[in-house]
DNA sequence: TCATTTTGTGAATAGTCATTCATTTCTAAA
DNA sequence: TTTAGAAATGAATGACTATTCACAAAATGA
């Protein structure tokens, strides 16, 4: 449907290599600390070439988290539109979610230390719209536990609280190996986190 | 031992403004777009008189940051002196953090969207310091969690991994209760927390 | 080739703040 | 009351950097 010209190309690889400098230099600095004339520098363009694209450097911080939040988002909606049990469900969001990391490390660098939400809120209207993605994602995640309740497979508890509980164990996985020295799958750590998730850390009695 | 005349007592109550209104502002706004002139004005103090106190604007914050740290590290060290089974261990550090945060939002607020461990990294040699405390903590746990395994009450995996996993759920917990619209008490989500952590959210069939 | 339009540039501008310090206000001893 | 010293002040300084814009380069097409 969508004829684009070379011109058309052009102009969007430009915006990407704009949007991949900054993503490198933000995760390197944080917010307040990068500067247009570093991010301009790492896109070898000039500095007034950013403004052709971005309205402000607020405005390019945003676009770029908000495309990369869609990037993982759509993955996780599509696996939600399949039929499946939850549990299911739950396992293919989790490798989702672990693998777009690992290929993303520099934007979750960002999204973890930059703003945990709340310097959003202070920020422009385009930092509440992203806190309101977050929550959507969450409100997701807690119909599939509610799912899972319903199949008899979880038990009953909020499920937004089984949602926030797992996505924090996640967060604390994917902390761990953003700073951690030793480089390793971040994968790896899948069956951990499904194992303390699904059936706790306590040891229990052999059943008869 | 330390006498302490008025005039010292007068200096050390002042400071203890400062820190005050540093946190307050702090929580607000961040570290970067906090001002002096506001912190001044919020301890009813003028700019100058700040550094009479604090080198810098960075070492205020981390100042506030380390001795909040050692405000609630002091309680868990105690607690960690005392003999007792690592489960029970667990459930005392759990209700400290909790009660700890519930008296402490504004501090939490910094804690937890300032610099979630990279930026202060990047920062100065003050940051390290804060840094190399919050993995000091983490090791404390997972020497309790290593204790509980060998108590034979907790299954054996990596007592890191165990440790990460806790304090996600704690953090998740937190996050939710500070950007709730509604005020509940955070200590009551102690039990949800340690159900989740120690028994797992899957639904098991009846034990005979 | 030349005129026109599009795209890119980076020096100059303007605003913001951390920090300083000359001055004022306070304290208390004489 | 006087006065030396301490404490507090806030206007002025100096750095820094987002943003703009007059200009240059490149592309287009006649």
């Amino acid at each position: 449907m969508e004829k684009i010209g070379r011109k058309e190309r052009e102009h969007l690889a430009h915006r990407g290599e704009i949007l991949r400098a900054a993503e490198k230099v933000f995760a390197a600095k944080g917010f307040f600390q990068a500067t247009m004339n570093e991010i301009a520098e790492a896109a070898e363009f000039g500095t007034g070439t950013l403004y052709k694209f971005f309205k402000s450097k607020e405005d390019l911080f945003f676009i770029l988290i908000d495309e990369k939040t869609e990037e993982i988002n759509g993955p996780v909606k599509d696996e939600l539109l399949k039929k499946a049990p939850a549990i299911e469900r739950i396992k293919n969001i989790l490798r989702l979610q672990l693998e777009f990391i690992e290929r993303n490390r520099d934007f979750f660098r960002i999204y973890a230390s930059e703003g945990s939400r709340f310097e959003w809120k202070v920020m422009s209207s385009c930092g509440n719209q992203i806190h309101e993605k977050m929550v959507a994602y969450i409100h997701l995640l807690a119909q599939v536990m509610k799912q899972g309740m319903g199949e008899g497979k979880l038990k009953s508890m909020d499920p937004l609280d089984l949602a926030h509980a797992f996505e924090g164990i996640v967060h604390s996985f994917i902390f761990e190996w953003l700073i951690s020295p030793e480089s390793y799958p971040l994968i790896s750590k899948a069956e951990t986190i499904l194992e303390i998730f699904l059936n706790g850390t306590e040891k229990k009695e052999r059943r008869k």
